[in-house]
DNA sequence: CATTCCCATCAGGGTTTCCCCGATACCGTC
DNA sequence: GACGGTATCGGGGAAACCCTGATGGGAATG
């Protein structure tokens, strides 16, 4: 089914977009919204990492949409794994996650763009043509923000902001994402309160974050999705 | 565009539909398939309350879809003043929460019905169907469950868990998740301070946590994880 | 229909933590 | 040997937390 209008002149190709989102309404939207472009049409959709693999495999999209949440698995762990095949398709995550907290992991596994759902549609068909381009997408506010940390650490092996943190500053940090107070990990570590303050500051201030809770979020994020790589 | 075939006798109106959904990208994909229906069509959209207010008093749709999340308040906070104002318009929720945290509330608010946005489209559209129809739509799971809270309502085990929470409590405790400060969370929802930090004392309270740091690192795991997680 | 229970809302006052100013001392390195 | 980074602490005010209340409004129970 679904037999397309103005079938007799292709002379421009549809680009052929694959859809991973494990909201089949939102799917069926997104269906809609991209059939109504003119140079853009979906080629297939799922809802699950496994299902992903197969299509693409069989019908070789020119750019995928994937949301961050799946069903059976990370939509960063698809990209990831569809990168490491060495496809060159490339692709956009589609999330309602905040930016800030995923859009680096997501260009570093391999995304090329990162587009909340809180975005405009506008937004959406903008970012899916500029990623068709071999270009990079993200909000204006997400791309300055990652200029300046990519300013600050030149030389090393480029992972999130972390790897700016000093020794003590990295287990403080981690202590923190495990849920423990000021005072819980002053006494861990057999240290004044005072210095595990002087190290969330640090910390902070290095990560540039704004607020003692939004030091705890990217804490506690960054335990769930990195440490063990580290540790 | 999208001229539908037999629209040359109207003699059924389309019943009319409003969206309330803070994700603009699923409200044009709710459009596009809801449009596509015979006997439906969108009237009306927003993403905030107030915005919906003033819209429904004009408009007068028939039936009304509301996700839980919106920009300025809570999706069960408009039902409840849509129910209050005593239009008699049946209110769909979709949200991408877990049916089990919210449907109840939603019931009690004044909805009519309760989709999560995991469901397939059609369901959907056989809810909004069911909704005006005068009828109540929950998925087969839920309504068991329901059935039997409802048979052993004698008071036995308290349930523990973000399902004891109150509507308040939950609201209090994603935007802890969220990563917002008391100060902030007060603000958003135009209460005291000292009334947050009353929830938060009766969230720790029912979720037998220890400390606010505990508190924070549940909410914040919560937010991540439970968008995603189907029971 | 009085009682009880939960919910939503807020206050007072003491304790703890946060945050912005420091400080000292130990390192390298250039 | 001046400089920058690290590790360690402190003072003081603002903010958040914690405990103990209080009020009013529903819903449930008897």
């Amino acid at each position: 089914m679904a037999t397309v209008k103005k079938e007799k002149k292709p002379k421009v190709p549809k680009k052929q977009v694959y859809l991973v989102d494990d909201h089949p309404i939102v799917r069926q939207g997104l269906i809609k919204l991209i059939g109504q472009e003119e140079g853009l049409e979906v080629c297939g959709e799922s809802g699950t990492v496994s299902a992903a693999l197969e299509d693409l495999k069989k019908l070789g999209p020119d750019v995928i949409l994937v949301d961050i949440s799946l069903e059976d698995s990370n939509g960063l762990e698809l990209i990831k794994l569809v990168d490491d095949l060495g496809m060159q398709i490339p692709m956009l995550v589609l999330s309602m996650h905040d930016e800030s907290l995923y859009a680096e992991h997501a260009l570093r596994s391999g995304a090329s763009g990162y587009v909340m759902k809180q975005a405009a549609s506008s937004t959406l068909i903008q970012a899916i043509e500029k990623v068709l381009d071999g270009e990079i997408y993200v909000s204006k506010a997400m791309s300055s923000q990652m200029l300046k940390m990519a300013f600050r650490r030149s030389g090393e092996d480029p992972r999130t902001g972390t790897d700016t943190l000093s020794l003590r500053e990295l287990e403080v940090f981690e202590l923190i994402g495990r849920g423990n107070s000021t005072r819980e990990i002053a006494e861990q570590l057999h240290l004044s309160v005072k210095t595990i303050e002087t190290y969330r500051a640090h910390i902070k201030d290095k990560l540039q974050l704004r607020s003692g809770t939004e030091l705890m979020q990217h804490a506690i994020h960054w335990v769930e999705t990195e440490s063990h790589r580290i540790s």
